[in-house]
DNA sequence: CGTTTTTGACCGGCGC
DNA sequence: GCGCCGGTCAAAAACG
């Protein structure tokens, strides 16, 4: 009940390091915040004034993150309409036959495909612009496929894509057209649940993993702690408190596709995730950030997260 | 001992 | 109609 408690509301969020001025490192402001509040009682009214100071900082840092923020919106939305038009001149490409499920599957596992990469945020980001963006035709209708594209470690031959739920395995299949044996989940609140997903090795980079979901779900992630695909078995749902650190630490290994990589660039080959990426480009950052801030999962477990901290503290 | 994973068998859709 | 193939089932094994 101290007031010192309830300053930190940090998610760990790694809101990092070449960012907008270095003159006020966000993680110090924050420890300089905590400890003031630790050292409150002794320190008193002298430390007014530096409050205040702090105070006045990080409300500008605020202010220039708002903007950012504004401005990124603004760049996805440019670029949600070029893809829009880009989606309108190759209407064949996203509307294969429905009759063909094998062909068109396998033409997708080559060909970073338009709905995976459509959908392949749908897990996270599924509400609001899906409605207005993509029509429903009838095969995205019976359930929502996506993709994603899981680098792994080149010792790791585990089928284990952590995206924090829980998964039953219930099958293994070697398929025609890739020899690593193709793994089938269900996720494990089934039968409520009726996603599935399906998890491969790439043909082309075996250390990268291709799950394909099937479905959503219709209950929040148990705990992303231990949510490895099947392997974290404890029934750990309800009890967590929310963990925010794992909001990022599955962020890096997990790479959906990318909408404007896989359209800009032309003559290039864009049909692979790139394992080596020394530096992350600019717009690759924008659209994560842009994914994540209009994502309503990503609010709501945000939400979770402050409210989890708050009531943790108290 | 209960739960999960493994793996061969089975089923249904599709192409020929 | 037949064979191929992907997906699922379910008994057995493994695990904690």
């Amino acid at each position: 009940m101290d007031c010192s408690s309830w300053i930190n509301t940090s998610l760990d969020l790694n809101i990092n390091p070449h960012r907008v001025h270095e003159e006020v490192p966000k993680m110090e402001v924050e420890s300089k915040l905590f400890s003031l509040g630790m050292t409150k009682f002794s320190v008193k009214e002298e430390s007014t004034d530096e409050l205040e100071e702090e105070l006045k900082r990080v409300t500008a840092e605020n202010k220039k993150l708002v903007e950012m923020l504004s401005v990124v919106c603004e760049n996805y939305n440019t670029l949600r309409s070029h893809l829009m038009e880009y989606m309108k001149r190759n209407p064949e490409k996203e509307l294969s036959p429905s009759s063909k499920k094998r062909k068109s599957e396998s033409s997708n596992n080559n060909n970073s495909n338009l709905m995976g990469i459509n959908n392949g945020n749908s897990e996270s980001s599924s509400t609001d612009e899906e409605e207005s963006c993509k029509k429903p035709r009838e095969e995205t209708i019976k359930a929502k496929i996506s993709r994603v594209y899981v680098r792994t470690e080149a010792s790791d031959t585990g089928l284990i894509v952590k995206d924090g739920y829980q998964w039953r395995k219930y099958g293994q299949k070697v398929t025609r057209d890739n020899p690593c044996p193709r793994a089938y989940f269900k996720c494990s609140f089934a039968p409520s649940c009726p996603v599935k997903k399906k998890v491969q090795r790439s043909v082309d980079d075996q250390s990268v993993l291709v799950a394909t979901y099937e479905g959503e779900h219709n209950h929040p992630q148990p705990s992303r702690m231990e949510a490895t695909s099947g392997s974290g078995r404890g029934m750990s749902q309800g009890s967590s408190v929310p963990c925010s650190a794992s909001l990022i630490s599955s962020a890096p290994t997990v790479v959906t596709l990318d909408l404007t990589n896989s359209k800009s660039s032309k003559g290039s080959k864009n049909t692979e995730p790139r394992k080596d990426s020394p530096k992350v480009p600019q717009n690759l950052v924008e659209q994560m950030a842009t994914s994540l801030t209009t994502d309503p999962n990503f609010r709501a477990a945000l939400v979770a997260a402050i409210s989890g901290r708050l009531m943790h503290k108290n």
